[in-house]
DNA sequence: CGTAGACCCTGCGCGC
DNA sequence: TGCGCGCAGGGTCTAC
């Protein structure tokens, strides 16, 4: 479900309704997600804790809670997080709570379990492996076509698998790393070492522009993306390219292809894609 | 070292 | 209608 965008979105309407509350307790239903939930940790840094603040790093969201804990939630490919009613029997997949004061519950619902929690003290996150290795934030300012440049420089490879590898920039997926190559008018399959500087240029722009009007537009919704109040997002309408094969190019008018790429669908526009 | 493919899991839409 | 297949926004591991 959520790219970088999406975790944003979700961040921003998460943080009125969990800063400042109180975690009664929590529930872990079911523990095999990515990987296994310490249900023993988790309660250790949540329960009797107050939400401080609510952070987001790639597509991870960061819970910091007082006491210097931090639990980390990604949501894989199919989890959603949101506060519903207390009473609201558990729903299929809803595979752990946290119980707030108040008679509200976070819950994470995630059918093909590839989400993960990770219960952590908020000192220690910047050494745990899951987080020392990303690289850098598309949208904190530092992203432009000199740093892609570099980070090109001693690979090959087609452009688009390097647009996505977390270990270089953060946060751009399936969905915005075709719409951001679109965007720039730079082909999938072209080789990074057949990229200018002009052209990085304009891709590192196409990214920011791209992550930050689906931010604004509340996500895109392709199946079921919701925020966490169960709002689900606007940016598949301005999609130019993503899941629109046979579908004209809204630049030139020429038929947008789906390629198989990696193992994943690709889409652009043969026409004005170079 | 880098890259390509398999794999984790459930649900859905499609063609037969 | 029912069934099998391919595909899905994520990441990680193995084999080359």
């Amino acid at each position: 479900m959520p790219e970088l965008p999406e975790v944003e979105v979700l961040r921003r309407s998460l943080t009125p309704r969990l800063v400042g509350r109180r975690v009664r307790g929590v529930t872990v239903r079911e523990a095999r997600l990515r990987e296994p939930v310490d249900a023993t940790a988790l309660g250790r840094a949540a329960q009797g804790r107050r939400v401080q603040r609510l952070r987001r790093r790639a597509k991870y969201l960061w819970i910091d809670f007082t006491g210097g804990q931090t639990v980390a939630v990604h949501l894989g490919m199919s989890g959603r997080l949101t506060v519903v009613a207390e009473d609201l029997p558990p729903a299929p997949h809803e595979h752990l709570a946290l119980h707030l004061e108040g008679g509200e519950r976070l819950r994470l619902v995630d059918p093909r379990r590839f989400g993960l929690v990770l219960p952590c003290p908020t000192a220690a996150l910047g050494d745990d492996p899951h987080f020392a290795s990303l690289g850098i934030e598309p949208l904190a300012g530092s992203l432009d076509g000199a740093f892609l440049r570099h980070a090109a420089a001693s690979r090959r490879g087609p452009v688009k698998p390097f647009l996505m590898d977390s270990r270089v920039v953060v946060g751009i997926g399936n969905i915005y790393a075709s719409e951001a190559l679109f965007a720039a008018r730079i082909h999938p399959r072209r080789s990074v070492a057949r990229i200018g500087r002009e052209r990085w240029q304009r891709l590192s722009e196409a990214v920011q522009r791209v992550l930050a009007r689906a931010i604004g537009e509340g996500g895109t919704t392709v199946n079921d993306f919701v925020d966490g109040e169960g709002n689900s997002g606007y940016f598949q309408v301005s999609l130019a390219v993503y899941d629109r094969q046979g579908l004209p190019c809204p630049r030139c008018g020429r038929v947008v292809r789906r390629e198989l790429q990696g193992g994943r669908s690709t889409f652009f526009c043969p026409g004005c894609q170079r």
